[in-house]
Order: C-alpha cells, then sequence, then structure tokens
DNA sequence: ATTGGGACCTGCTCGC
DNA sequence: TGCGAGCAGGTCCCAA
C-alpha cells in the first residue's frame, strides 16, 4: 500500500505523540504464521525485551520505512509492506483484526501494526553493531532529497538498459516510489514506462526529475492516496486526498485528460502499468 | 551484474 | 447464492 507520501504522512500524524513516550511493553500477537514481521530478528523475546523500557527520541522516515529512533542507540524500522496499518489506538478500542504487533507506550498510548497480508517487516538495528546490509540502509537517493538532481537522475537511468518504469520502481535506484506515483509521474512527463531508461534524452529526463517531485509533493500535501478499497489511512484513521489528482492511476477505460484518447494498462516487471497510449508515445 | 518472473499472504470483486 | 479466478499500493529470491 504505502509508497512516500503514505509513510510520510503516517510519521507526520505519530510524530508529535510517539517523541518522548516510552515503550512499556511489546505485544507480538499470536497469529503471525509467516509473518516477516520479525523473520530478520532471531527470537521475539529478544526482540520485545530489546525494546521495552526504551523511549523514543525521534521519528523519521527513509524512503518507505519508518525509523523510530531510541535511546539508547538502537533503530525500530518498520516497513508496511502492501497492507500495513499503523493506528494510535485508545485502550477502550479492541484490538482490530490482523494486528500484529502492539507497542504499549507511558501514557497509556497504544500504537497498533496491523497488516492483513503479512507483508510488513520490522528490524531492530543497532547503530554501533552496525549491520548495514539490511535493506533499509542499500536504498537510492530520496526523490524529495537534495542529492536528487536531474544529473543524478540521468546517471540512474543512463547506467540501465531495463523499462524506466521498473528503474524507477527499482528502490536501489531511487527510493520511495511505488506503482502509483511511478505511474503518474511518467505520465506528467509525457514518457512511455515501456521505454528503455538509458534512451531518454536530457530534456525527458528534466520533466520526469520535475515530474517526480512535484507528483510526491503534492502528494504529501495531501496526505497521501486512498485509492479505491480505502485501505490506507494514517495512524488516526484519516484517509488521503491524492485520489481525486490521479491521472492515469486506476483509471483504466476512462479518458485521458490531457487527449481524450483511452487510459490503457500493460504489465511491466510484473506491475499493472497505467498510461496514456497518445501521450506517452513508446518511440524516442 | 542485471533483469524478469514467481513467491510470499489475505481479502475483495467479478464473471460464470 | 456460490465458487473459483484474478487482482491489490511491496520486496525477496532465483534462474537465465
Amino acid at each position: 500500500m504505502p509508497e512516500l507520501p503514505e509513510v510520510e504522512t503516517i510519521k507526520r500524524s505519530l510524530k508529535r505523540r510517539l517523541k518522548g513516550k516510552t515503550i512499556r511493553k511489546v505485544e507480538i500477537l499470536p497469529d503471525s504464521q509467516g509473518v516477516r514481521l520479525l523473520r530478520r530478528f532471531p527470537s521475539r523475546a529478544a526482540f520485545t525485551r530489546r525494546l521495552a523500557g526504551r523511549s523514543i527520541k525521534d521519528l523519521r522516515r527513509r524512503a518507505k520505512y519508518l525509523l523510530f529512533y531510541l535511546e539508547g542507540g538502537e533503530i525500530l524500522i518498520l516497513h508496511l509492506g502492501m497492507s500495513g496499518q499503523l493506528l494510535l489506538l485508545p485502550l477502550r478500542i479492541p484490538l482490530p483484526p490482523h494486528t500484529r504487533m502492539v507497542l504499549h507506550l507511558s501514557e497509556g498510548v497504544r500504537l497498533c501494526f496491523v497488516d492483513p497480508r503479512k507483508f510488513g517487516e520490522a528490524y531492530l538495528f543497532s547503530e554501533k553493531t552496525g549491520e548495514k546490509r539490511v535493506n533499509p540502509f542499500l536504498l537510492g537517493p530520496e526523490p524529495l532529497g537534495k542529492e536528487f538532481t536531474p544529473k543524478k537522475l540521468a546517471e540512474i537511468l543512463q547506467r540501465r538498459k531495463a523499462t524506466v518504469k521498473s528503474v524507477l520502481l527499482d528502490q536501489k535506484a531511487v527510493a520511495g516510489l511505488g506503482n502509483i506515483y511511478c505511474d503518474e509521474a511518467l505520465f506528467r512527463a509525457r514518457i512511455h514506462p515501456a521505454r528503455n531508461s538509458s534512451t531518454l534524452d536530457k530534456k525527458e529526463i528534466a520533466l520526469l526529475h520535475r515530474a517526480i517531485r512535484d507528483i510526491l509533493r503534492e502528494a504529501v500535501g495531501l496526505r497521501g492516496t486512498t485509492a479505491a478499497d480505502r485501505q490506507y489511512v494514517d495512524a488516526r484513521g484519516r484517509a488521503g486526498g491524492f485520489q481525486e489528482s490521479l491521472r492515469v492511476y486506476q483509471r483504466k477505460g476512462e479518458d485521458c485528460h490531457r487527449c481524450r484518447e483511452t487510459i490503457r494498462t500493460t504489465k511491466i516487471s510484473g506491475r499493472t502499468t497505467h498510461f496514456c497510449p497518445a501521450c506517452q508515445s513508446p518511440d524516442k
């Protein structure tokens, strides 16, 4: 589910409520067969023990990961996968179905990790022992960061031969884009998603760079995209607003707002890809 | 080394 | 109404 704008929104909705709180207890719910939640971690007991008693100093986002900076130098890293939600729920509210983990914090705050499809992950990372090989530390540049320049994007695209869409989805190339914002950015830049990434010229790369940043900023401003099935909500249960601004994603069969051609889909790297066949020509 | 395809899960929608 | 097929915002693993 969540891409960069959704994770950023969740972070913002959590930060003020979590900063300075202490993790009193960590509860791993029994139905977690096949859950990747802790698979990077040897034992649940050690995981919960290392978290208990720590206070949360800061909450940050890196790509689609949420990083809880804990007192003592450890970082709890969460990834929400496809269907994950983080919800702040008062104690009187029963735990929702598919709750996998609960952080019981000071002052009666309860943070629930709900994840029907079990694709979410948790890491507990120590800055000192520094196993930097784990995924959250092997990512490409933040697309909204300073280092993501048109020149940087050009380097990334020019050394790859895959389709531009699959390069943009590769978190080691650019970190934080997912299926929705890839399709939207390529549409705005009028680039066909199946173009070989090394064939984009300077002008196209500049347009794509602009489109990626503008779309992500707009989506963050509208607090993310809550698509048709309404799965994505922030930590206080609020839906996002960017779905109103979608131009191709989930608009198969509808008219292109720009040229009236019918929006079509294709498969690229196994992902449904939405595009306008007229605005996004496959030829250079 | 890079790339594409399948696997991992559950729930929902659609067509028969 | 009921059932199976297909699909879903992500990432990992493997074979080519």
